[in-house]
DNA sequence: AAATTTGTTAACCAAATGGTTAAACTAATT
DNA sequence: AATTAGTTTAACCATTTGGTTAACAAATTT
């Protein structure tokens, strides 16, 4: 129980937080942007958070923990490889169009401070992929998938449907489109990208 | 010609200053540090470049264009998509694995400052897939490849490269690898990622 | 060798920044 | 009505930060 009464207050702050540190990082977030941004006094946000230290902490714990449980219910249901890249690409490039800040913001944070790891593997729903591991050696003798390691597999995976989100101002300018054609171009994604990774793999 | 005739301090100053900009960004760096690591005097950091952000300037567009020319050479040549792909990635990787701070950087700062962009646009060496669509598309009707839309591969292409350096301590906390596993991990993508992506191509 | 230009340093400065404090206000509780 | 606990504000503070200045040293030019 927090000692808050009423915590209408302390979620403005975090509304506020989040869209700040997600889109300038810590270290370009001002403590007076993140309280004009929630229509209060400086002074309350270390009232509610102490400092932004944690306040930051705050915001990067539940951006991480919005998207690590269903990664991990993703990697340990009991579909195929197929399905799982199936479900995967759609639920998370569906997800990503709405929240477009977030893995750039989770990357870039890691990036400056490695320490943030450690704290995130001991949290309980951190995604383990021994089971997705085990499964591709077993598809592999089935003969359904081609002979590939599982860990550059995953990791194939989670850059195809990442990397577009993280790096969106360097490829628009790449392949040379506006916002909205770029807009296009993720919508179709969610399709593309498993049929291309399954393409890869199949047999 | 500069109207600084000794460009040895110039040089170690671009050279700290690579560094710093490199792993902590625009925001997280500090011009005092910058001066401490090329063992002179903050001052001097002004008399060289003027400011924070010409300095930084400086150290981002040396940046681009140690990656960008190479990308449009290869994408320009008159090898195959197989081909291109194979170039691109063995060359890209190995590079990258010299240089693994570059491409987030240049990645961070891109999100954190559209604006650049059109200052690179601008610049001669910009890359320029026209080609390689033109080439796309041929090698459909030709058969060689299943269809596909260029800048989607494009952008498959340059995921499965970049995104593993953009992303690794986060990457390297899923696989659950330590630094030299993953730089195993590493070296085996160059083959791995032509073969991945031929693969899914390919008729 | 005198004068001028270029390179370097230490001290300084104003603005910004994260954080604190004490007082005032509000709404339950006694 | 008085007390109390929680909430909010304005003013304040110490430190940090990018940047400047003025004096000085070392070349270069005249």
């Amino acid at each position: 129980m927090t000692k808050h009464k009423d915590n209408q207050t302390e979620d403005q702050i975090l509304k506020a937080a989040q869209i700040i540190f997600q889109t300038k990082g810590m270290d370009g977030a001002r403590m007076q942007e993140i309280a004009d941004k929630a229509s209060i006094n400086k002074a309350m946000l270390h009232y509610y958070y102490r400092s932004k230290q944690l306040l930051f902490e705050a915001v990067f714990n539940k951006a991480f923990s919005l998207l690590a449980p269903e990664l991990n219910r993703i990697l340990n249901d009991s579909s195929s490889i197929e399905e799982k890249i199936k479900n995967f690409t759609d639920n998370y490039i569906s997800f990503m169009i709405k929240h477009p800040y977030l893995p750039g913001f989770i990357i870039q944070e890691l990036n400056r401070n490695p320490k943030f790891i450690e704290k995130l593997e001991s949290n309980v729903s951190f995604p383990d992929i021994t089971k997705f591991k085990n499964q591709v050696k077993n598809e592999i003798e089935n003969g359904t998938i081609i002979p590939i390691s599982a860990e550059q597999l995953f990791i194939n995976i989670l850059s195809l449907n990442v990397f577009p989100f993280v790096a969106s101002p360097l490829i628009k300018a790449l392949v040379n489109v506006d916002d909205t054609t770029y807009q296009t171009i993720l919508e179709a994604r969610k399709e593309d990208v498993s049929n291309f990774l399954i393409n890869a793999i199949k047999k």
